[in-house]
DNA sequence: TCTTGGTTTGACCAACTGGTCAAAACAACG
DNA sequence: CGTTGTTTTGACCAGTTGGTCAAACCAAGA
């Protein structure tokens, strides 16, 4: 039972990698139900028609987009090592959430997308998946507070709290930007996050 | 030049309040693309052609969720007191925020959704309005952090960090409630919360 | 050249979209 | 009761939506 994988010809290679990249730029922007084929077909440089030739429907688009995405999404935090220095590991952890966002906010606005409106389509995969990854990490986590090597924290909150810092300056882009008079927010990001991350985790003397 | 506002019946309140309710809930959910007038009509009970004659339009219904929010939201920020205690007015201000995120989690998730897609219809009160604002707390905290009464800290940057932490567990309530098992994050939130931003502010002795 | 396979498209469709309108139903008051 | 103003609705409309389909196009090998 060989890979059931065909060849792939350029060309279809070319057109669902278009396809793609304006599925992600319009879904990110109005979710699912508020993009439309037409400005999809339109940003791929195809006619609908030949966009449907390549993908069956349009949540086929935004299925394969959203299976891209977890894997790119939850990288770093497989990442974490338990047996490197732990405020580094985490420190890291929270640099590369933060590069992820800089350099892949379509994906970090789609997925944004897709949990404001009650994720009905990665659903399943939050409960099991996710949850057994975070889960397990926190273990990891914990056991580096209990025994005194970063300060005492809960973990899922921690998580959640670099998945919310770092995600911010991806999802409300417009709004950071209105707020500093269109400056590039990235570094004063970085090295804030830094600062209170390194507070937050070093452990009282 | 007397107050130029109807007196308005009973029936008038009760619907206008049926059908923004209605709007919220589903604006919220999908984004003002993705929301439908028969959507919003169902939920608050209501035909189609009735909801028109209280709102001339959807964008009217919209615009009004909008902004109503405003006010609500940025009411916290407004109360952080120059004259009180630095941490305690910080650390009251992200509790404030967090109930608000508890308990208007809907408009916190119409606010993302719009910021999300780009802030078409908000965002020249973000660079005026929201700015000025944010400017001008800013420059208190910088007064704090340059007096020695918080930890040196980027003031524009502890601000989004005080929203994005707060507005995550309104925004991504399902996925954290996935990770969690099903359990109210709110409580834990809210010692996590405090816990770190009062790591990240006292001043070292 | 012809054939064969993948590719592209114009025309089309039924369902849904935001919105209109005239007529009906209703409430309130004299 | 009748009148007047408000509220509600069924029928309707033009534009958009996701999706289909047969026909045309095109590249490459025989």
């Amino acid at each position: 039972m060989q890979s059931q994988t065909k060849p792939k010809t350029r060309i279809q290679e070319r057109n669902q990698g278009a396809i793609l990249a304006a599925g992600l730029k319009v879904f990110a922007q109005y979710g699912f139900r508020g993009a439309t084929l037409d400005q999809i077909a339109k940003a791929a440089g195809l006619s609908k028609p030949n966009l449907l030739y390549y993908f069956p429907s349009k949540e086929a688009i935004h299925e394969a987009l959203l299976a891209e995405l977890l894997d790119t999404w939850l990288d770093p935090l497989k990442a974490l090592d338990a047996d490197g220095d732990p405020v580094t590991e985490l420190l890291d952890y929270v640099q590369r959430k933060l590069t992820l966002a800089r350099d892949y906010p379509r994906e970090s606005r789609l997925f944004a997308n897709e949990i404001l409106q009650g994720a009905p389509r990665i659903g399943p995969v939050l409960g099991t998946d996710l949850r057994q990854l975070v889960d397990e990490k926190a273990e990891v986590i914990a056991g580096w507070a209990k025994t005194g090597r970063i300060a005492p924290i809960d973990p899922h909150h921690l998580i959640f709290s670099i998945w919310a810092l770092t995600q911010h300056y991806a999802d409300f882009d417009v709004q950071v930007r209105a707020v500093l008079g269109g400056q590039d927010p990235f570094p004063g990001a970085a090295a804030h996050l830094d600062q209170i991350f390194r507070r937050m985790l070093t452990p009282e003397p």
